[in-house]
RNA sequence: GGUGGCGUAGCUCAGUUGGUAAGAGCACUCGGCUCAUAAUCGAGGGGUCGUCAGUUCAAGUCUGACCGCCACCA
């Protein structure tokens, strides 16, 4: 039995994260690690945030508070999100950990050792108002290109151009809006990828090829126009200091030790093993050292593409060490809202907060992950989410649970009849479940969340589709044998949908299998589960405790589109 | 400007290497059922697959041009 390893994207500490970020990575990796967990496998899934760099100084800043104290705030903020969504880290750590400085110290020290990383000095823009240096897009001024007033050092947005901030005309601060300004040389450490573009082709054509276009044809892409070496350094505070001689005022650029933190998590997972329970990093993620049977699968919006499959590989491959490369890549397009992008700064769209406090993670699990961006961009749409709730959760799912809670209660005392024999109705129900079971489990090995989505769909229809063919509320008054066989098969449906489920909607499923009160428990995902459904003991007890999803109303989806903007904005 | 990608039923999207692939879900229409949160089950209508021109015995599926949209440019 395989190994696997998990990680999402990092997401960044400066803030709440939106639908499309959770749908990038986060949620579908939470998905393949329940599923992979319910399959029986042995699963470490890790996850952290990715707080150095600018941003995170500037939004502390603008928070009046220590940078430090922001993100240990910001991280318990995003963890308890992410607590609210049901995404089942095995650990959720940080990229400030000292496990982190000590990993990413020790990838610099290779690299330099190994004649990757070389020593350029550069031009760099300094405030002397503001004490510092300025990343390129923090210096505004006007474009030499085409007289835009509020141009960005890295790129003029009026005409798209790419600038360097020297050619700015009248630079200022974006930062204190200061025009006191100088060029300084500053030396900045140099990742050599162009040493690495060959063996980083081969590996991809090799490991790449059951990547998704969009990872591969935007690795290619970097390839053929000739990887960049790329400064791995930067003039700022926060950060990981940089531990050679002449670099004691700077930090690693926040892209070198953020993939970095999947380790340096994995190592904050080890420290924290319980009394009586050992922990190995090592064994996760060095092939000397027992991780050559893991199975290492990355999730990661297309934003993060290149990093995961240039710059993180070419960091790992020139340590010269034999650190685990990703095996399985799953890349995603982007969620929009309403054919427009989620964006932060224009409130625009809805963020994770938002959506837990307006309806249960369930829902929002199952409409983004069954609609989730994977061949192409999508659009949020409340309409749409509206009727994935309401068409699936509530009609197929809900009702069919509420259907055998209204049949049971009233007929059979609440528990599960004893009477009459399966037929060639449910055998036949079976042999259908068992088809529909083997295709679920290929599209998730596949890492196909649209296409398992829908399966599983077809497999919670199945349970009405069976009650339409045996009418028990007819039945009960002129074959009351026939019912209340009915009804026992159809709590063997409802306990199978409620284990296969898991993935998707971990608490309504948990809540489907907690209703049978000391039915066997489900294991595995094989097709041979389907023989299951026959299986439920007379007498076992059934409650739900009330309906399994609300119906989204017209009134909230109209409510939901004033407040947070529709199709107009 | 350069690069990459996209334009398939009203909507959101699938469509492996060109040949029963013109599809799914929703919406819509009709019918069944009435146990169920006006839920469910069945059937059906609907698209010259952005435009034009090519390659081919055969093209959403390849080539070129054009129109429109998006992203990225470290």
């Amino acid at each position: 039995m395989a190994r696997h390893l998990i990680t999402s994207a990092l997401p960044y500490i400066n803030g709440v994260k939106h639908l499309g970020n959770l749908v990038g990575s986060m949620l579908p990796a939470d998905a393949y690690a329940r599923f992979l967990r319910l399959s029986g496998e042995e699963v470490l899934f890790i996850c952290a945030t990715d707080e150095h760099g600018t941003p995170a100084e500037l939004a502390a800043a603008a928070a009046g508070c220590e940078v430090e104290e922001f993100c240990t705030r910001n991280h318990e903020i995003q963890a308890r999100l992410c607590e609210g969504f049901e995404l089942s880290f095995d650990h959720f750590g940080r990229t400030s950990h000292l496990a982190n400085h000590q990993l990413t110290q020790h990838f610099a020290e290779q690299l330099l050792a190994n004649g990757f990383l070389e020593s350029r000095v550069t031009k760099q823009v300094y405030s002397l108002a503001d004490g510092r240096f300025l990343p390129d897009r923090y210096v505004e001024g006007t474009c030499p290109n085409c007289g835009y007033e509020n141009a960005r050092g890295d790129q003029c947005e009026n005409c798209t151009k790419t600038l360097d901030p020297a050619e700015l005309i009248h630079p200022r601060s974006a930062i204190s809006g200061s025009t006191d300004l100088e060029l300084r040389d500053s030396a900045h450490m140099f990742l050599l990828q162009s040493k690495l573009a060959d063996r980083l082709r081969a590996w991809i054509d090799d490991k790449g090829s059951q990547w998704p276009t969009v990872a591969t044809s935007i690795a290619r892409k970097w390839l053929d126009e000739g990887l960049q070496d790329r400064g791995i350094t930067r003039d700022l505070k926060w950060g990981i200091p940089v531990p050679f001689e002449g670099f004691e005022s700077k930090v690693f650029y926040v892209w070198f030790d953020a993939p970095i933190g999947y380790l340096s998590a994995t190592v904050e997972w080890a420290q924290l093993a319980p009394e009586g329970e050992t922990r190995s990093f090592e064994s996760w993620w060095r092939t000397d050292q027992g991780a050559e049977d893991v199975i290492y699968t990355q999730f990661m919006a297309k934003d993060n593409i290149p990093f995961h499959t240039l710059s993180f590989p070419a960091t790992i491959m020139g340590s010269g060490e034999p650190w685990k490369l990703v095996d399985q890549l799953k890349g995603f397009n982007w969620l929009n809202y309403y054919g427009d992008k989620f964006s932060t700064s224009q409130h625009r769209g809805v963020f994770m907060g938002d959506a837990l406090e307006l309806l249960p993670a369930d829902t929002w699990r199952w409409y983004l992950l069954s609609n989730a961006p994977e061949t192409s961009d999508t659009s949020f749409r409340w309409e749409l989410f509206a009727d994935s709730v309401n068409k699936d959760l509530v009609g197929t799912l809900g009702n069919f649970a509420n259907r055998c809670v209204a049949q049971i209660d009233r007929h059979f005392d609440g528990v599960a009849p004893s009477a009459g024999e399966p037929g060639d109705v449910e055998r036949s129900l079976v042999k259908r479940v068992r088809g529909l079971i083997e295709e679920y489990d290929a599209h998730f090995n596949a890492l196909e969340f649209r296409k398992s989505a829908a399966t599983l769909r077809a497999i919670w229809a199945e349970g009405n589709v069976y009650l339409e063919e045996r009418e028990p509320w007819r039945a009960i008054k002129t074959d009351p044998v026939m019912a209340a066989m009915t009804m026992r098969v159809a709590l063997g449906m409802v306990r199978l949908c409620g284990h296969l489920s898991t993935p998707f909607i971990p608490a309504a499923a948990q809540r489907l299998v907690n209703s049978l009160d000391g039915a066997e428990v489900l294991s595995g995902v094989g097709s041979e589960l389907a023989d299951s459904i026959l299986e439920i003991q007379a007498g076992t007890p059934f409650d739900m405790g009330g309906l399994l999803f609300a119906r989204v109303t017209e009134e909230q989806v109209a409510d939901w589109v004033l407040r947070f903007g529709g199709a107009e904005s």
